[in-house]
DNA sequence: AACAAAAAGTAGACAGAGTCCATTTTTTGA
DNA sequence: TCAAAAAATGGACTCTGTCTACTTTTTGTT
Protein backbone atom coordinates (compact mmCIF):
# COMPACT_ATOMS: atom_id res chain seq x y z
CA UNK A 1 0.00 0.00 0.00
CA UNK A 2 1.91 3.08 -1.37
CA UNK A 3 1.44 5.59 0.91
CA UNK A 4 1.91 8.84 -1.24
CA UNK A 5 -0.87 6.99 -4.19
CA UNK A 6 -3.39 6.78 -1.09
CA UNK A 7 -2.94 10.58 -0.77
CA UNK A 8 -3.44 11.08 -4.30
CA UNK A 9 -6.96 9.35 -4.26
CA UNK A 10 -8.02 11.24 -1.33
CA UNK A 11 -7.89 14.43 -3.29
CA UNK A 12 -9.18 12.84 -6.73
CA UNK A 13 -6.14 12.90 -8.10
CA UNK A 14 -5.52 9.91 -10.56
CA UNK A 15 -2.47 7.79 -10.11
CA UNK A 16 0.26 8.07 -12.16
CA UNK A 17 4.20 6.88 -12.18
CA UNK A 18 4.96 10.36 -12.38
CA UNK A 19 2.87 12.16 -9.71
CA UNK A 20 4.03 9.62 -7.20
CA UNK A 21 7.74 10.04 -8.10
CA UNK A 22 6.92 13.53 -7.90
CA UNK A 23 5.54 14.18 -4.78
CA UNK A 24 8.29 11.52 -3.26
CA UNK A 25 10.98 14.22 -4.88
CA UNK A 26 9.38 17.19 -3.00
CA UNK A 27 9.19 15.85 -0.21
CA UNK A 28 12.89 14.63 -0.13
CA UNK A 29 13.66 18.24 -1.09
CA UNK A 30 12.22 21.51 0.16
CA UNK A 31 12.58 24.70 -1.76
CA UNK A 32 13.54 22.52 -5.02
CA UNK A 33 13.12 24.02 -8.68
CA UNK A 34 10.80 21.94 -11.53
CA UNK A 35 14.16 21.08 -12.95
CA UNK A 36 15.68 19.93 -9.95
CA UNK A 37 12.64 17.99 -9.13
CA UNK A 38 12.18 16.46 -12.85
CA UNK A 39 16.03 15.26 -12.29
CA UNK A 40 14.98 13.66 -9.31
CA UNK A 41 12.16 12.04 -10.97
CA UNK A 42 13.96 10.68 -14.00
CA UNK A 43 16.82 9.03 -11.51
CA UNK A 44 13.38 6.99 -9.79
CA UNK A 45 11.52 6.30 -13.09
CA UNK A 46 13.28 6.72 -15.97
CA UNK A 47 12.10 9.39 -17.88
CA UNK A 48 9.63 12.30 -17.27
CA UNK A 49 8.38 15.06 -20.00
CA UNK A 50 9.01 18.62 -18.93
CA UNK A 51 5.33 19.21 -19.44
CA UNK A 52 4.37 15.96 -16.83
CA UNK A 53 6.31 17.96 -14.51
CA UNK A 54 5.02 21.26 -14.90
CA UNK A 55 1.46 19.74 -14.86
CA UNK A 56 1.34 17.44 -11.85
CA UNK A 57 3.35 20.08 -9.83
CA UNK A 58 0.36 22.55 -11.14
CA UNK A 59 -2.39 20.01 -9.98
CA UNK A 60 -0.67 19.59 -6.65
CA UNK A 61 -0.39 23.20 -5.56
CA UNK A 62 -3.72 23.60 -6.73
CA UNK A 63 -4.89 20.68 -4.45
CA UNK A 64 -3.42 22.17 -1.51
CA UNK A 65 -0.98 19.32 -1.53
CA UNK A 66 2.33 21.18 -1.97
CA UNK A 67 3.46 24.65 -2.02
CA UNK A 68 4.74 26.66 -5.31
CA UNK A 69 6.78 29.80 -4.20
CA UNK A 70 8.55 32.48 -6.79
CA UNK A 71 11.42 34.44 -5.47
CA UNK A 72 12.29 37.35 -7.55
CA UNK A 73 15.19 36.85 -9.78
CA UNK A 74 14.82 32.67 -9.47
CA UNK A 75 12.68 30.00 -11.02
CA UNK A 76 9.72 28.91 -8.70
CA UNK A 77 10.54 26.42 -5.96
CA UNK A 78 7.68 23.67 -4.49
CA UNK A 79 7.88 22.48 -1.38
CA UNK A 80 6.10 19.62 0.76
CA UNK A 81 5.18 21.59 4.21
CA UNK A 82 1.75 23.00 3.45
CA UNK A 83 -0.87 25.03 5.69
CA UNK A 84 1.71 25.87 7.86
CA UNK A 85 2.34 29.76 6.69
CA UNK A 86 5.62 29.93 7.49
CA UNK A 87 7.72 32.37 5.37
CA UNK A 88 11.35 32.34 3.67
CA UNK A 89 14.19 33.99 4.59
CA UNK A 90 17.17 34.09 0.94
CA UNK A 91 20.49 34.23 0.82
CA UNK A 92 20.81 36.98 -1.82
CA UNK A 93 24.45 35.53 -3.02
CA UNK A 94 23.74 31.48 -2.70
CA UNK A 95 20.21 31.45 -3.35
CA UNK A 96 19.91 29.15 -0.04
CA UNK A 97 16.56 29.25 1.37
CA UNK A 98 15.56 28.07 5.23
CA UNK A 99 12.20 28.48 6.43
CA UNK A 100 11.41 30.94 8.71
CA UNK A 101 8.16 30.54 11.10
CA UNK A 102 5.73 33.42 10.93
CA UNK A 103 6.69 36.00 13.61
CA UNK A 104 3.11 37.20 14.11
CA UNK A 105 1.13 34.15 14.37
CA UNK A 106 -0.90 31.52 13.01
CA UNK A 107 -2.18 33.73 9.70
CA UNK A 108 0.48 37.00 9.89
CA UNK A 109 0.43 39.85 8.65
CA UNK A 110 -2.95 38.94 6.52
CA UNK A 111 -4.44 42.23 7.99
CA UNK A 112 -2.82 44.84 6.02
CA UNK A 113 -3.34 48.46 7.51
CA UNK A 114 -5.45 49.18 4.64
CA UNK A 115 -6.89 46.70 2.52
CA UNK A 116 -8.23 48.99 0.08
CA UNK A 117 -11.20 47.04 -0.30
CA UNK A 118 -9.90 43.76 -1.32
CA UNK A 119 -10.17 40.76 0.09
CA UNK A 120 -6.56 39.55 0.85
CA UNK A 121 -6.11 35.38 0.78
CA UNK A 122 -2.32 35.47 1.51
CA UNK A 123 0.47 37.44 2.68
CA UNK A 124 3.78 36.41 1.44
CA UNK A 125 6.72 37.48 3.13
CA UNK A 126 10.28 37.14 1.79
CA UNK A 127 13.57 37.98 3.96
CA UNK A 128 16.55 38.56 1.94
CA UNK A 129 19.45 38.39 3.16
CA UNK A 130 23.40 36.67 3.64
CA UNK A 131 23.46 33.61 4.97
CA UNK A 132 26.32 32.95 7.06
CA UNK A 133 28.84 30.66 4.94
CA UNK A 134 28.38 34.05 2.34
CA UNK A 135 28.55 36.37 5.32
CA UNK A 136 32.21 34.41 6.21
CA UNK A 137 32.90 34.12 2.04
CA UNK A 138 32.51 37.64 1.73
CA UNK A 139 34.84 38.66 4.56
CA UNK A 140 37.73 36.57 4.23
CA UNK A 141 37.98 37.32 0.45
CA UNK A 142 37.21 40.99 1.10
CA UNK A 143 34.72 40.84 -1.89
CA UNK A 144 31.92 43.07 -1.86
CA UNK A 145 28.69 41.69 -1.59
CA UNK A 146 27.38 43.40 -4.88
CA UNK A 147 29.96 40.76 -6.29
CA UNK A 148 29.09 37.90 -4.65
CA UNK A 149 25.28 38.36 -5.25
CA UNK A 150 25.70 38.43 -9.11
CA UNK A 151 22.58 36.75 -10.49
CA UNK A 152 23.91 33.53 -11.80
CA UNK A 153 25.06 32.12 -8.44
CA UNK A 154 21.33 30.79 -8.32
CA UNK A 155 21.56 28.68 -10.62
CA UNK A 156 23.72 26.42 -8.33
CA UNK A 157 21.01 27.44 -5.56
CA UNK A 158 22.47 25.08 -2.88
CA UNK A 159 18.26 23.88 -1.16
CA UNK A 160 18.81 23.64 2.47
CA UNK A 161 21.28 24.47 5.35
CA UNK B 1 17.01 73.66 -15.10
CA UNK B 2 15.76 69.90 -15.75
CA UNK B 3 14.72 68.55 -12.23
CA UNK B 4 15.66 65.34 -13.27
CA UNK B 5 18.36 65.93 -15.01
CA UNK B 6 20.24 67.26 -11.34
CA UNK B 7 19.28 64.40 -9.59
CA UNK B 8 20.93 62.25 -11.99
CA UNK B 9 23.55 64.70 -11.60
CA UNK B 10 23.58 64.52 -7.54
CA UNK B 11 24.14 60.68 -8.22
CA UNK B 12 26.92 61.07 -10.56
CA UNK B 13 24.79 59.30 -13.54
CA UNK B 14 25.46 60.89 -16.74
CA UNK B 15 22.58 62.51 -18.57
CA UNK B 16 20.90 60.82 -21.22
CA UNK B 17 17.89 61.81 -22.79
CA UNK B 18 16.60 58.04 -22.30
CA UNK B 19 17.34 58.44 -18.77
CA UNK B 20 15.62 61.40 -18.39
CA UNK B 21 12.48 60.24 -19.77
CA UNK B 22 12.31 56.95 -18.04
CA UNK B 23 12.81 58.99 -14.59
CA UNK B 24 9.46 61.25 -15.80
CA UNK B 25 7.91 57.75 -17.11
CA UNK B 26 8.11 55.97 -14.13
CA UNK B 27 7.48 58.60 -11.94
CA UNK B 28 3.83 59.15 -13.58
CA UNK B 29 2.86 55.37 -13.51
CA UNK B 30 3.69 53.63 -10.79
CA UNK B 31 3.84 50.00 -10.79
CA UNK B 32 4.50 49.56 -14.29
CA UNK B 33 6.12 47.08 -16.28
CA UNK B 34 9.52 47.60 -18.35
CA UNK B 35 7.60 47.46 -21.59
CA UNK B 36 4.99 49.72 -20.63
CA UNK B 37 7.21 52.53 -19.62
CA UNK B 38 9.65 51.78 -22.83
CA UNK B 39 6.42 52.58 -24.83
CA UNK B 40 5.99 55.72 -22.51
CA UNK B 41 9.65 56.49 -23.07
CA UNK B 42 9.05 56.62 -26.92
CA UNK B 43 5.81 58.20 -27.13
CA UNK B 44 7.98 61.39 -25.11
CA UNK B 45 11.46 60.91 -27.57
CA UNK B 46 10.48 59.26 -30.60
CA UNK B 47 12.71 56.26 -29.60
CA UNK B 48 14.35 53.88 -27.13
CA UNK B 49 15.89 50.30 -27.13
CA UNK B 50 14.92 47.75 -24.91
CA UNK B 51 18.23 47.44 -23.46
CA UNK B 52 18.46 51.00 -22.85
CA UNK B 53 15.42 50.50 -20.95
CA UNK B 54 16.65 47.82 -19.07
CA UNK B 55 19.89 49.05 -18.68
CA UNK B 56 18.29 52.57 -17.21
CA UNK B 57 16.33 50.60 -15.14
CA UNK B 58 19.33 48.39 -13.53
CA UNK B 59 21.40 51.39 -12.59
CA UNK B 60 18.32 53.30 -11.34
CA UNK B 61 17.71 50.57 -9.08
CA UNK B 62 20.81 50.25 -8.16
CA UNK B 63 21.53 53.91 -7.01
CA UNK B 64 18.23 53.39 -5.28
CA UNK B 65 16.58 56.74 -7.53
CA UNK B 66 13.86 53.91 -8.38
CA UNK B 67 12.69 50.49 -6.66
CA UNK B 68 11.56 47.37 -8.63
CA UNK B 69 9.45 44.66 -7.24
CA UNK B 70 9.10 40.87 -8.94
CA UNK B 71 5.68 39.58 -7.62
CA UNK B 72 5.09 35.74 -8.62
CA UNK B 73 4.15 35.37 -12.27
CA UNK B 74 4.42 38.98 -12.94
CA UNK B 75 7.29 40.69 -15.04
CA UNK B 76 9.32 43.07 -12.57
CA UNK B 77 7.19 46.64 -11.79
CA UNK B 78 9.02 49.77 -11.19
CA UNK B 79 7.91 52.86 -8.81
CA UNK B 80 9.40 55.80 -7.93
CA UNK B 81 8.70 56.01 -4.61
CA UNK B 82 11.25 54.50 -2.20
CA UNK B 83 12.60 54.98 0.88
CA UNK B 84 9.63 53.95 2.93
CA UNK B 85 9.54 50.64 2.76
CA UNK B 86 5.99 50.22 1.80
CA UNK B 87 4.49 46.90 0.68
CA UNK B 88 2.17 45.88 -2.12
CA UNK B 89 -1.31 44.43 -2.26
CA UNK B 90 -2.09 42.81 -5.67
CA UNK B 91 -5.34 41.32 -7.36
CA UNK B 92 -4.68 37.80 -8.38
CA UNK B 93 -7.39 38.24 -10.92
CA UNK B 94 -6.39 41.79 -13.09
CA UNK B 95 -2.93 42.26 -11.58
CA UNK B 96 -4.13 45.78 -10.05
CA UNK B 97 -1.50 46.43 -7.34
CA UNK B 98 -1.87 49.35 -4.75
CA UNK B 99 0.51 50.32 -2.21
CA UNK B 100 0.10 49.39 1.39
CA UNK B 101 1.97 51.11 4.42
CA UNK B 102 3.89 48.82 6.64
CA UNK B 103 1.87 47.24 9.97
CA UNK B 104 4.18 47.06 11.92
CA UNK B 105 5.92 50.10 11.71
CA UNK B 106 9.00 51.95 9.94
CA UNK B 107 11.16 48.72 8.84
CA UNK B 108 8.97 45.92 9.67
CA UNK B 109 8.83 42.30 10.05
CA UNK B 110 12.66 43.43 9.59
CA UNK B 111 13.37 40.83 12.73
CA UNK B 112 12.05 37.71 12.02
CA UNK B 113 11.63 35.37 14.57
CA UNK B 114 14.65 32.83 13.97
CA UNK B 115 16.84 34.70 11.46
CA UNK B 116 19.15 31.15 11.19
CA UNK B 117 22.28 33.62 11.01
CA UNK B 118 21.41 35.50 8.25
CA UNK B 119 22.37 38.87 7.99
CA UNK B 120 18.80 40.06 6.86
CA UNK B 121 18.30 43.55 4.82
CA UNK B 122 14.84 43.21 3.66
CA UNK B 123 11.77 41.77 4.59
CA UNK B 124 9.65 42.04 1.67
CA UNK B 125 5.97 41.38 1.99
CA UNK B 126 3.11 41.15 -0.27
CA UNK B 127 -0.56 40.68 -0.23
CA UNK B 128 -2.57 38.74 -3.01
CA UNK B 129 -6.31 39.00 -3.27
CA UNK B 130 -9.18 40.10 -5.05
CA UNK B 131 -9.70 43.77 -5.85
CA UNK B 132 -13.21 45.57 -5.29
CA UNK B 133 -13.80 45.48 -9.15
CA UNK B 134 -13.25 41.79 -9.59
CA UNK B 135 -14.86 40.57 -6.48
CA UNK B 136 -17.75 43.02 -8.22
CA UNK B 137 -17.42 40.76 -11.26
CA UNK B 138 -17.53 37.76 -9.65
CA UNK B 139 -20.68 37.77 -7.67
CA UNK B 140 -22.68 39.40 -10.90
CA UNK B 141 -21.70 36.50 -13.42
CA UNK B 142 -21.27 33.69 -10.91
CA UNK B 143 -17.72 32.91 -12.58
CA UNK B 144 -15.63 31.36 -10.35
CA UNK B 145 -12.44 32.88 -9.20
CA UNK B 146 -10.33 30.29 -10.47
CA UNK B 147 -11.68 31.24 -13.68
CA UNK B 148 -11.49 35.20 -13.40
CA UNK B 149 -7.59 34.39 -11.93
CA UNK B 150 -6.04 33.23 -15.02
CA UNK B 151 -2.50 34.20 -15.60
CA UNK B 152 -3.08 35.93 -19.22
CA UNK B 153 -5.00 39.01 -16.97
CA UNK B 154 -2.20 39.88 -16.08
CA UNK B 155 -0.62 40.84 -19.95
CA UNK B 156 -3.97 43.89 -19.71
CA UNK B 157 -2.75 44.85 -15.92
CA UNK B 158 -4.05 48.16 -14.82
CA UNK B 159 -1.68 49.94 -12.97
CA UNK B 160 -3.17 51.84 -10.11
CA UNK B 161 -7.18 52.06 -8.72
C1' DA C 1 35.63 75.17 -28.85
C1' DA C 2 37.97 70.75 -29.66
C1' DC C 3 39.32 66.18 -28.29
C1' DA C 4 40.09 61.89 -26.20
C1' DA C 5 38.36 58.67 -22.83
C1' DA C 6 34.52 56.79 -20.65
C1' DA C 7 29.97 55.78 -20.60
C1' DA C 8 25.45 54.86 -22.96
C1' DG C 9 22.65 53.52 -26.64
C1' DT C 10 21.49 50.32 -30.60
C1' DA C 11 20.10 46.07 -32.94
C1' DG C 12 19.82 41.61 -33.10
C1' DA C 13 21.05 37.09 -31.55
C1' DC C 14 20.37 34.34 -27.61
C1' DA C 15 18.80 32.08 -23.01
C1' DG C 16 15.80 30.37 -19.19
C1' DA C 17 11.45 29.25 -17.62
C1' DG C 18 7.25 28.11 -18.68
C1' DT C 19 3.03 27.33 -21.92
C1' DC C 20 0.39 25.47 -26.07
C1' DC C 21 -1.04 21.87 -28.90
C1' DA C 22 -1.74 17.62 -31.54
C1' DT C 23 -1.07 12.92 -30.68
C1' DT C 24 -0.40 8.75 -28.02
C1' DT C 25 -0.71 6.24 -23.67
C1' DT C 26 -2.57 5.32 -19.18
C1' DT C 27 -6.07 5.42 -15.72
C1' DT C 28 -10.62 5.04 -14.21
C1' DG C 29 -14.97 3.21 -13.31
C1' DA C 30 -19.00 0.91 -15.41
C1' DT D 1 -13.12 -5.99 -20.59
C1' DC D 2 -14.14 -1.63 -22.71
C1' DA D 3 -15.14 3.06 -23.60
C1' DA D 4 -14.58 7.67 -21.84
C1' DA D 5 -11.77 10.70 -19.34
C1' DA D 6 -7.52 12.10 -17.92
C1' DA D 7 -2.38 12.29 -18.36
C1' DA D 8 1.88 11.99 -20.71
C1' DT D 9 4.79 13.10 -24.69
C1' DG D 10 7.63 16.01 -27.49
C1' DG D 11 8.34 19.71 -30.05
C1' DA D 12 7.13 24.36 -31.36
C1' DC D 13 6.51 28.65 -29.37
C1' DT D 14 6.13 32.94 -26.07
C1' DC D 15 7.65 36.05 -22.83
C1' DT D 16 11.08 38.54 -20.08
C1' DG D 17 15.38 39.53 -19.83
C1' DT D 18 20.64 39.23 -21.03
C1' DC D 19 24.94 39.22 -24.11
C1' DT D 20 27.67 41.19 -27.64
C1' DA D 21 29.81 43.89 -31.18
C1' DC D 22 29.42 48.23 -32.75
C1' DT D 23 28.05 53.20 -32.98
C1' DT D 24 26.81 57.48 -30.70
C1' DT D 25 26.67 60.60 -26.84
C1' DT D 26 28.55 62.59 -22.52
C1' DT D 27 32.02 64.25 -19.88
C1' DG D 28 35.82 66.74 -18.29
C1' DT D 29 40.20 68.48 -19.89
C1' DT D 30 43.02 71.15 -22.50
MN1 LIG E 1 9.44 26.53 3.06
MN1 LIG F 1 4.47 50.74 -4.45
ZN1 LIG G 1 24.56 32.26 0.80
ZN1 LIG H 1 -8.75 42.86 -9.90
Amino acid sequence: MLESANILRKYGIPVTAQRLALLRAVGARPHATADVLAEAVRAEIGAVSKQAVYNALGTLVEKGLIRRIQPAGSPALYEGRVGDNHHHLICRSCGMTVDVACVVGERPCLNAADHSGFRIDEAEVIFWGTCPSCLEKTEKTGADQAEAGKPQDFLTRPTTP
